[in-house]
DNA sequence: ATCTCTTATGACACCGATGACATGACACCG
DNA sequence: CGGTGTCATGTCATCGGTGTCATAAGAGAT
């Protein structure tokens, strides 16, 4: 492999030359230049990383850490995409900041997240990033050195920076959209409360439905999230089942996402329910190879996987150039609501008053 | 951050004793190694890569190259995923070699992935791996120097190795099981033959077609593929009716991809079909959020994207240790057929005889 | 006691860039 | 015409490890 001396020898200037050519960091004659050029393209030079990183004591390079990519061998999360909408902000951040973004995969095994970062610390890496598959709590080593690190879609409790989905709000959102489109009996078929999203989405619910004037019922909440296992269709047929007995029974049903949302019309189908004209779904996630092919297309709430990427991005980046110490807390990123056919407006009057609603 | 030299002055010994202790190249005396050892905690000593791959002339990397993770913005393809399974077959792969795997992103756009083979290269990557988003042909800027390169899930024509699934194995083996299952007259709804996947899965489905003593009839296939474009799922409709309507109309509709089962699941459903019992469906790709959430479970066949990743990484191992100058030629990988309840057994005395082609 | 042969360790140069500094050639200024 | 500034280029040391070779201290062998 060619190194800057053989350029130098070849093109009848020294080393040095040649690195200001590379770097253009000082003034360099044309006719040097183009020495310099020639003898670079005959000797197919690649300039050395290592070498320059060592000189410079700048990598250039940023960490990311991942389990998007090797998922589970378990189909049953829609785990992935998520991360990789992430990751693609980020890299859309970051194209133009000059810095190579290093991706690793932890192959969905959480231990191996601390090789991870040994390894991207001996590149010297100038920040990491540690992407979740879903909103959680992770406890990651600690980073020794000063190497300056984001979460995105989980959080610590060591306060380090983190990029989260305000599920909460996204869910009050959705619910207030569908108080406004007329609906009063919102039946909600629920993740588990163990995850946070379960947790903090259940919590937009009521938010809106204190909102609206609405008083909470029981009877039309249920978890129906069995992490996977079997038996989760048998649980939404009974919940489902079970709510549309019911004297007052609901419009509509507010799934836990929309991996629920797939199933619950398959349910309502088989239950000879018509989607949405005899009863509304909506889901969460805009997962769109769902929301969007399904037919009729599901109402749901974004999940700003983007634009969480951009912010963990941007926030990595004023840390390095240690800029302003800036916020402290987690950043909450809200998504908007995707107004689709699977939820009827039980009063057509109100449309015009909710287009801004859907804007936003 | 701290030196080799920094551990070697505390642990009073020579910086090329702390080197032995951490490459383990040379025995080193117990009392010595536990001060070593010591000193590299105290100080939270992390080696520098860039300083060893400059000595040692081996980089350690494998650059991998995807455009997996920034999908494209429309949500038409299922992309993103199959790429996926293949980095993780990678990894796995890879995960025992020592071998770090660095992977970057063409976010889609194929002009990007210049630029970053070169930073791979100033990296000094012992090795290349392009993943292609679905079976296609590429052709990738030249590398001059001598690093080796695989494709997975594309070719060139400049006779890269390359790792490809075998699309038209896997439509025969599909199409074989229907037949062996009473199915004769089998529905086609195509991918574009435009793509790789399109031209040869039809040419499976004739291919088995021809094996089992059945004619080829042009009413049973049809093209359902607009790229994405609006307007697919009045092409299927379109396409599905006429079929129907034949005086001797299709047992089965095989599916280009999942995807396109999807959409034909819920377009019987819209025409009063009852999936399996009045007409059976398959799918190709076994896109598990697909093929296993929907009801009835879909029949497809399973594209071997993991084990692509394997074979890839096994491949680019052999050549970088350059061993045996190995076969020429693409590798194929065929994938199983997944049989699931979306296709009737027309004569259920078959199934015993059936065990056996569904292992395999 | 002398001579290998390991084992354990150190001295030193070197990998391939770049930062700091020096130098020579002009141009411009008063 | 000397002083000063800018441009173009070179010299040299250095970043943090490791390869090579040398050396010292014991363990056995003769």
């Amino acid at each position: 492999m060619a190194t800057i001396y053989d350029v130098a020898r070849i093109a009848g200037v020294s080393p040095k030359t040649v690195s200001r050519v590379l770097n253009g960091d000082a003034p360099v004659g044309q006719a040097t230049r183009e020495a310099v050029q020639a003898a670079i393209a005959q000797l197919d030079y690649v300039p050395s990383n290592a070498a320059r990183m060592m000189r410079s004591q700048r990598s250039g390079l940023i960490g990311l850490i991942t389990g998007a990519i090797s998922m589970s061998p378990e189909p049953t999360q829609p785990a992935g995409l998520p991360e990789l909408f992430i990751v693609q902000g980020i890299q859309k951040s970051l194209a133009n900041s000059g810095m190579t973004l290093m991706i690793a995969d932890t192959g969905g095994v959480v231990e191996k997240a601390a090789p991870l970062i040994d390894t991207f610390l001996r590149h010297r890496v100038e920040g990491l990033i540690y992407v979740a598959e879903y909103h959680q709590k992770v406890a990651l080593p600690l980073i020794s050195d000063g190497t300056p690190m984001i979460l995105a879609n989980c959080f610590d409790d060591r306060g380090t920076p983190a990029i989260l989905p305000d599920d909460k709000r996204g869910q009050h959102d959705l619910v207030a959209r569908l108080i406004t489109a007329g609906h009063r009996r919102i039946g909600y078929l629920t993740l588990r409360p163990e995850i946070a999203a379960g947790r903090l989405r259940l919590e937009g619910y009521r938010a809106a439905l204190q909102a609206g004037g609405i008083a909470y019922d029981a009877a039309l909440v249920e978890n129906c999230d069995l992490e996977g296992r079997d038996g989760e269709t048998q649980l939404l047929w009974e919940a489902i089942d079970r709510m549309l007995r019911l004297a007052n029974p609901p419009t509509v049903f507010c799934c836990g996402n929309d991996k629920m949302a797939l199933r619950v019309y398959g349910l309502l189908r088989s239950m000879g329910r018509k989607v949405p004209t005899e009863v509304s779904v909506a889901g969460y996630d805009n997962y769109r190879v769902i929301a969007e092919t399904l037919y009729p297309p599901l109402t749901t709430v974004d999940l700003p996987y983007t634009a969480m990427g951009v912010r963990a991005a941007q926030r990595l980046m004023a840390m390095i150039s240690g800029e302003a110490r800036e916020e402290k807390g987690p950043t909450l990123v809200a998504g908007p609501v995707y107004w689709r056919d699977s939820v009827t407006e039980l009063r057509p009057a109100n449309v015009s008053l909710l287009k801004s609603v859907r804007e936003e």
